[in-house]
DNA sequence: AAAAAAC
């Protein structure tokens, strides 16, 4: 392991990280960051949980130094693809920063305008951002990125697989040609190397070999069940959460509406749950993540949203409620438990219809997970009230649909399951009535059409520094600032609900008075 | 198959 005192960074920085008490850098922050503050373009190949935040975060804040700031014109730009990566980001930022005059803002969707747009005409150094937003607020007029000295992006390839590249491409294009960039990604798709040739200039490829399929801290169960009802795998769920030692867990599901319902049921029986995914107000998604990590709230009920990058040290369990169709998000999903050293379980409830996706996830995890079985309940006799979300066509008109089976004991008792002995007593095993609340969203596809043309490896211009990752990662600071959840209106400015998209002026850039400039109106494209 | 992300 290197030391950070080994890798450049100034003085104050370096006390900034001491501050933090790490005093060994990550394999990914030991190549990258000496690399990044040489001023080259650097594209790191890295999972979650190899300390890529603190890899670019650091190098950032010196080379940003003490350079002033100047109304609209932010001199770095990090992309994320989630809000809550982006406040991640944040925090590492907040952290680290802190001995400096450098100042930065969040700029995130689902949250006021109003204080995002007050910081950015005060004037900032570093925005961080997700791409809807930053776009958005771009249209209005209200940043330049023409004076974007260097530029991050975080999660790349989740950015192409949320229909985001689009959006990066162009954001890309508003930063000027000389901007140093720092582009990180798990994986290194077509479409994500495209990216890479057209927009990085001579990178240093940095790649951190995955990180164990299975940190051996992670102890996985597959829980098998012989029945597909959703009521029957929530029986399972209970029967298993109940028997566990949970000090704090997240269960995932595959879908939005799942979440909400398992939530609503874990909740019914007792448990202190709640839902996350991208559905549920900003402010209440914010709440709930701070709930979690400071244990205020023990179960997290959650999309994929939160599968990713989310650094919540010390999550004890991970129920798998769905199996992942993409085995990727499976090995995401468990890596949230058995994090920093700490040991972690991870159960997966599998129903005869998953064979195909457990193949999958077998097969990328190699290993055979151990298998559980939960004794004493009589799955085929559970059966859950018909579910109307699947009104897509050919659903079932109302009348037709059966109607709810009455109450009935289903379970018998409940044994406990094969390795360790049972450690609470399981819930109550009945059923409350659970409503699934209904959501219909138009979807529109956002996958952009993949490029055909097979695009040569990027050029490695230092050697290639392949290093073994470890899971020591830089924790995030446990106590949130809540500077997301400001209620108060946006000023709206100006009262046009819809400005015409014709000549494009922008609105005025500020200290010019009324006497502005008609450049300075103009938007201004660089092409690459 | 679905998740996420702008008003």
């Amino acid at each position: 392991m290197t030391e950070f005192t080994k890798l450049g960074l100034s003085a104050t920085t370096l006390k900034a990280v001491a501050d933090t008490g790490y005093t060994e850098a990550t394999p990914i922050q030991a190549a990258a960051i000496p690399v990044a503050l040489a001023g080259r373009d650097v594209l790191g190949i890295a999972q979650t949980g190899t300390g890529k935040t603190a890899a670019f975060t650091l190098p950032l804040i010196d080379r940003l130094g003490t350079g002033r700031a100047r109304a609209r014109m932010p001199r770095a730009l990090v992309l994320a693809p989630t809000r809550e990566l982006a406040d991640q980001v944040a925090e590492s930022f907040a952290k680290y920063a802190k001995g400096t005059k450098l100042s930065w803002v969040l700029l995130i969707g689902g949250v006021s305008m109003g204080d995002q747009v007050a910081m950015l005409n005060k004037g900032v150094d570093v925005l961080i951002a997700t791409p809807g937003r930053l776009l958005d607020l771009f249209e209005r007029g209200k940043i330049l990125l023409t004076g974007v000295e260097m530029m991050v992006i975080d999660e790349a390839d989740r950015m192409l697989d949320m229909g985001f590249i689009p959006d990066i491409e162009r954001i890309f294009k508003l930063t000027p040609p000389k901007r140093q960039t720092l582009f990180f990604s798990a994986t290194m798709p077509p479409e994500i190397t495209r990216l890479t040739t057209q927009f990085l200039k001579d990178p240093t490829r940095i790649e951190a070999s995955r990180p164990a399929m299975t940190a051996d801290t992670i102890t996985q169960y597959i829980v098998r069940i012989p029945s597909s009802d959703p009521k029957a795998k929530r029986t399972a769920l209970r029967a298993l959460v109940g028997r566990e030692d949970v000090k704090n867990g997240i269960v995932f599901c595959n879908r939005k509406s799942e979440v909400d319902i398992v939530a609503k049921s874990l909740k019914t029986h007792g448990f202190d749950a709640a839902p996350i995914h991208g559905d549920l107000d900003q402010s209440l998604r914010t709440k709930t993540l701070a709930d979690f990590r400071s244990g205020a709230l023990k179960i997290l009920v959650a999309s994929d949203v939160a599968a990713r990058g989310l650094d919540i040290p010390d999550v004890s369990h991970v129920f798998n409620y769905d199996v992942s169709h993409h085995a990727d998000d499976y090995v995401h999903r468990i890596g949230r438990t058995g994090r920093a050293g700490k040991l972690g379980q991870a159960f997966m409830i599998v129903t005869p219809s998953d064979d195909k996706s457990l193949d999958k996830v077998l097969k990328l995890i190699k290993m055979d997970p151990q298998e559980l079985t939960l004794e004493g309940i009589d799955f085929a006799s559970i059966k859950d009230r018909p579910r109307t979300d699947d009104a897509k066509g050919r659903g079932r008109s109302r009348s037709d649909r059966p109607r709810p089976i009455p109450k009935s004991d289903n379970v018998a008792s409940m044994e406990p399951i094969t390795p360790s002995a049972p450690k609470a007593p399981a819930p109550k095993a009945e059923e409350a009535r659970e409503e699934a609340p209904r959501r219909s969203r138009s979807r529109r596809s956002t996958k952009p059409e993949a490029a055909p043309e097979p695009i040569d490896a990027i050029v490695a211009t230092t050697p290639e520094v392949a290093v073994e990752a470890d899971v020591v990662e830089v924790k995030a600071a446990p106590q949130r600032r809540d500077r997301n959840r400001g209620r108060e209106q946006a000023p709206r400015e100006g009262k046009k609900p819809e400005p015409a998209k014709e000549p494009r002026l922008q609105a005025a850039p500020g200290g010019f008075g009324d006497d502005i400039p008609a450049f300075l109106r103009r938007p201004i494209v660089f092409q690459d």
